[in-house]
DNA sequence: TATGAATGAGATTTCATTCAT
DNA sequence: CATGAATGAAATCTCATTCAT
């Protein structure tokens, strides 16, 4: 939109950098505006406060993390339990995605998982695994309705979307070469997809 | 030692809610002190500084789980991986130990494991997880060791150890009755051994 | 750089006022800042901090002092003892111009040489004392190597570098009018200059 | 006096080394009382208060130094300057006494002369300057009506009282060894002596 | 477009001192 | 004879934020 956005940029590019360091809630936008070679004025100017900027680093990998969220849970939708073991190359394929996404934003996305702390992402990876909980309940539920005597545990459901996040924010905080994650990551989202077949039910009553 | 407690008491009781709500961090001595009707000199004479009132919140609980991991861990040098069916029943009953430790001092546990940011205890669940794997290492390389053709999955042995530490948090924090608990962490278990059984190991080279 | 420099010069006026009352470890900045009509911030705005603040006040008197030192030093290196009753004159011009410099700067001087404990200038005098000591061990030297069966002192004279400077101390101390201050501080460096030819040299052995 | 001393004794050795270590001023109550094995209202029962402390500390160095110094001015109200060459050995006489007495209460007098800032002892060295300057005053005025057209120049009278001070103090800070120190003090005394005499009028008008 | 100046509220910590017991 | 508890005042410093220019 803007046409001079040198100094937003270098701001970012500086932001970037703090609060990869220390953390949203203990960087100082003093340090980072020093850094930039501007004033803390200037955040307010560019930005609307210290959440802004960080917004600003963030958004746009933020909103390709929610597309791809987003369309991810369309298709589960579509998930026939019946033929699973068929679309555990689908699974791969939006694990693929995933990794992809995140590795190519790297700072962008620890800075959004790892380092949001205090700010208005402090919760992100809690809203991710709600998306999932409630794409994965429907499927869950075609799944229990098709046995009879099985319902579907809700706490089991959480806790297989809670570490399914928890997988790569792991796999973000321990490998850093995109490669060895995607190999990483493979036994990972098997066992969570084999798993989740055989715990998501338990016995009616 | 002494008998009049009163204060020291109703300062650590004051700052478990701060901490609780507002994490270490972020919580204030000022406010921690004034709602127990002292001044901050207070804690400066009764514990050392803001970590030591931490450190007094927390330190009774804190002990317990580490023995209790060490004798948990003390255990698991034993185990044989053929008789892993076995002793499924020697994991419900470490599990049971565990959930009754930290819902026995629940607040105390929270603190430690969820809000204890910018504190000496600020890692304290990745030490739990690196104790683990220490333990599951050699566990897992005599079960290798069994088994031509298969080596140790380094990073699934990780990621089990901190899943393990995980769903015991994500547990503390998604249900609050330790009956309940009892019951929710059962599935959960069951599916990290079956499952560390099986994914411990990789194809050599 | 800045043209407005109100609120800086204000800052720098009351903080030599305090710190010559008080001392610097004594001074307030509470105190310092709200006399100035500003708020303690203000002061880790414009400087970094309590040394700093003194470090303005004292920074450009202290180098003119530095200055002088350094181009007395280079001179006295060319000194030739055998010619010492002429440059008695010498002396003289240059104790002129030391004292010119102590009473053009008064204050900071004093701040500086008297009531910089607890800051980084507290061992001033004893830094000076040191590079008259180097200073006057090579003239010292080349005294003694003319006379045979002597050899310097050093205790005598690390003393008269110590009395030196003790003496210009002194005089700002108790004597507050510049041209007075010339005349009185005469003989003393008179005495200083003879006593210093007189017991610089013992007895070898 | 009192009979149980076991505690006031602790405490007060504690004192002097915290006060030589850190100085009257930074000196911690606290970790003195802590060090004695009491509490800090201990101090308040034993002593007045910090002052107090101190006060018990080098009272009777001090009480034995203001007697020395007391007699030392009461011959020196009996000087003959004609007689000035005989009596060296009297000043000698003098300095040796003050040296011993300096060093066998060598921690308390430094104490006292250089670690006091923020006590009531703070100027004790300004004050027996002044005690000395009266002292001499009465010879210098005797030697001056002794010649005619020469007056005592006040500000070398105070300065020759400030620096013989000033030559104890410096010796007890750079020389620990009492038999050294009376080597050392030698000819600065010899040349202050005679300085004295040379310096000590100036000309009339 | 951004600066430079400054605020105001807050943080933790340290200390000598008091006093009931 | 001394403790243990606590005060209250002060200390330095850090920060996000504001706003006239």
């Amino acid at each position: 939109m803007s046409i001079n956005n040198e100094s937003r940029e270098r701001l970012i590019e500086c932001a970037k950098k703090e609060f990869l360091e220390k953390g949203f809630a203990k960087a100082s936008l003093r340090s980072i505006c020093s850094q930039a070679g501007l004033t803390t004025g200037a955040v307010y100017f560019l930005f609307k406060d210290k959440n802004g900027l960080l917004e600003a680093v963030v958004s746009q990998p933020l909103n390709e993390l929610m597309q791809l969220m987003g369309s991810h849970l369309a298709e589960e939708e579509h998930t026939n339990i019946a033929a699973y073991s068929h679309i555990s190359g689908d699974h791969d394929y939006f694990a693929d995605e995933i990794v992809q996404l995140l590795y190519s934003h790297y700072d962008e996305m620890m800075i959004l998982l790892e380092k949001s702390q205090g700010s208005q992402f402090e919760h992100l990876p809690d809203r991710v695994v709600e998306m999932l909980d409630k794409g994965y309940l429907k499927t869950a539920q075609l799944y229990a309705d098709a046995i009879p005597g099985k319902r579907v545990n809700m706490y089991m459901l959480h806790w297989f979307s809670h570490i399914q996040v928890d997988a790569f924010i792991h796999l973000l905080t321990h490998e850093r070469d995109k490669q060895k994650a995607l190999e990483k990551i493979k036994p990972v989202l098997d066992m969570l997809v084999k798993s989740w077949v055989e715990y998501i039910l338990e016995d009616d009553k």
